[in-house]
DNA sequence: GCGATCAGCT
DNA sequence: CACAGCTGATCGC
């Protein structure tokens, strides 16, 4: 649970999630995603009054944020006010003191943060220096490599403060397995049950949230039918959220829900009471955040808890490896927690986020291209011998960096968290999706893919000795078979970053929307939105619609088994547009030259 | 009567 | 397996 009091020390005029108190007199306010603890005060009377006399005071969201804001009548006073930004556009705001007049100029960009339909954080590049405020977010491990509004000149932005979700920000919650992976297990346990007689249905004993409806999509595309939920009008704009849940209760799934919901569902009855209770054969499936210590395997995704009862891992918020990495790729000078972990305290918390801070001035971390690297040193070196032991390591690469980044740890797995993306390349710089990209560039390519891919080049290439190895491949293994069963009769299935997203052209045919360009000459991001009133435009939610294709997976990547565990993204931030992923042939190729000092702009 | 807060529960 | 949020009791305005 949030508990961010709503402000940032630099920008101190406007606040985020949170609308009571000392937040009444916000110049401009922001939401990140529609659960309560984010909207305290939010229908409070002072804030109306506020609103009421105040003409220039505004809500910034995301659009299906505001369609969620909209949908509780308690908040529909709320529309006039309301300004939905499309993700990924730098929008200028002016943030006037309606008593002396005075402005100061901010720029914010929506960035998606993965946690549930319509959230986001926030990007805010003021005079003040870059401020980020996450929300609640759930990003794999890397993905904020590839989250274009954080880098500029292809280097990471230089970022004052982040606010960050540490609701798992603790070493006892290290990893938490994917979402595919676990929606994946879902699915199967579904399936398996579902399929015995049409009386055996499936009871899915979500909180009330937003947050499972790609869980819900997933089940209504792979079994051809609707999940049973206590409300549509939530999502009377959101045709691919709508047309796999219902109000009707003839149906095998169901997320309903009652007070004394429990009782019914012991007695083989559903929340919503359909049947005769003694012809139904209910399983129970609670969606409960799982997570895992630094060397336990996240294998078992679903637990039986009891007869026809089970509990699914499911998590909305990143694990400590995920925040540990989104953190120390941005090196922030400071950070702040929006949660204090269970079990923890705020100094604690706050100390270990302290750690992932920079550690000195930017200046000292001076990119070295790789042509400075001694050529003698070979490969084995650079992969193998323990950082501290050899004063040429590849951390050198970076000067003051091996000082700043903690030092590796002993390997537990092929994408060990403390791998660091050390060199802050922007997602351009890569050598299969720019080809004509500098030796340079390409050089910074091979550093910035950090150790996890020589790694995955030693995979390939060594006799393994890890004993995990096996076992990932059986993990692998069973993914890929649980891929091949997919498939619907209604299509592709939406993907988990379709619900992040938003058209607000109700466009489904795959058109690119032009991306609004950025233009600090903007004096309000209202006026140059044309649906901004328009009441009946849908907001679609399809796996093309964004205007941020960047985020897509490439087409060659479908047949691809999910990731495993964290070690890749299921969120999507995906390749640079165009790209492939190499092969692992690919890679040896190019690890290859590089330990021989050949030139790796020349194709192969 | 309404809002704020908290305990209890899931 | 710890999220998110509902309900009901109590208190104050």
């Amino acid at each position: 649970m949030s508990s961010f009091a709503g402000r940032m020390k630099e920008y101190p005029n406007i606040s985020l999630d949170c609308f009571d108190r000392d937040n009444l007199h916000a110049r401009a306010y922001f939401l990140s995603h529609c659960h309560k603890d984010h909207m305290r005060g939010i229908k409070g009377p002072k804030l109306k009054r506020r609103l009421r006399s105040s003409s220039r005071v505004k809500l910034y969201c995301s659009p299906v944020s505001k369609e969620l804001l909209l949908s509780s009548r308690k908040h529909l006073f709320w529309e006039q006010y309301i300004v939905p930004l499309e993700l990924e556009s730098p929008t200028q705001i002016s943030l006037v003191d309606e008593a002396s007049g005075e402005s100061e100029e901010l720029v914010v960009t929506l960035l998606p943060a993965g946690h549930c339909p319509g959230s986001v954080m926030f990007l805010f590049e003021g005079r003040r220096g870059n401020v980020l405020y996450t929300g609640d977010f759930r990003l794999a491990l890397g993905d904020v490599a590839r989250m274009e509004h954080l880098h500029s000149g292809g280097r990471v932005k230089d970022i004052q403060s982040v606010y960050v979700d540490s609701t798992f920000f603790d070493p006892r919650f290290y990893q938490i397995p994917s979402r595919e992976t676990c929606v994946s297990a879902i699915v199967r346990l579904v399936g398996d049950w579902i399929a015995r007689s049409a009386l055996h249905v499936v009871w899915l004993n979500c909180k009330a949230a937003y947050g499972y409806e790609y869980l819900f999509t997933r089940l209504g595309q792979e079994f051809n039918t609707r999940v049973h939920v206590d409300n549509l009008l939530m999502f009377r704009r959101m045709p691919e959220i709508l047309s796999y849940v219902t109000c009707e209760r003839r149906t095998q799934i169901h997320a309903c829900r009652h007070r004394k919901s429990q009782q019914y569902v012991h007695g083989n009855r559903l929340p919503c009471a359909c049947g005769t209770g003694a012809d139904l054969r209910v399983l129970s499936i609670k969606p409960s955040t799982m997570w895992f210590g630094e060397r336990t395997h996240a294998s078992d995704v679903v637990i039986k808890s009891g007869n026809d009862a089970f509990r699914a891992c499911f998590s909305f918020h990143s694990s400590y490896c995920e925040v540990k990495d989104f953190l120390s790729y941005l090196q922030p000078v400071q950070v702040f927690p929006n949660v204090v972990p269970m079990g923890s305290t705020l100094a604690e918390v706050t100390r270990m986020l302290r750690m992932t801070c920079r550690k000195r001035p930017r200046d000292d971390l001076a990119y070295k291209p790789l042509g400075l690297l001694k050529r003698r040193r070979r490969l084995a070196t650079l992969t193998t011998a323990p950082p501290d032991a050899d004063p040429d390591s590849d951390d050198d690469l970076f000067d003051g960096l091996a000082a700043a980044l903690p030092k590796k740890l002993p390997r537990t797995s092929r994408h060990h968290p403390d791998e660091h993306r050390a060199p802050r390349a922007a997602p351009q710089a890569t050598p299969h999706t720019a080809p004509h990209a500098t030796p340079e560039e390409n050089s910074l390519w091979l550093v910035a893919r950090d150790r996890s891919d020589i790694n995955n080049f030693m995979d390939c290439t060594e006799s393994n000795d890890d004993d995990d190895s096996e076992e990932d491949e059986q993990s692998d293994r069973d993914q890929t078979k649980w891929l091949g069963q997919r498939g619907s009769p209604c299509g592709e299935p939406p993907k988990w970053e379709d619900f992040f997203t938003v058209d607000s052209q109700n466009n489904l045919n795959g058109q690119r929307q032009a991306r609004r360009p950025f233009s600090p000459a903007l004096s309000g991001p209202s006026s140059e939105r044309e649906d901004d009133d328009d009441d009946v435009a849908d907001f679609s939610l399809s796996l093309s619609a964004s205007d941020h294709s960047w985020q897509k997976r490439d087409a060659s990547e479908a047949d691809e088994p999910p990731p495993s565990s964290q070690s890749s993204s299921d969120f999507d931030v995906a390749c640079t547009p165009d790209s492939k992923r190499p092969t692992p042939e690919q890679l040896a190729r190019l690890y290859r030259k590089l330990a021989d000092g050949d030139d790796l702009s020349c194709p192969d």
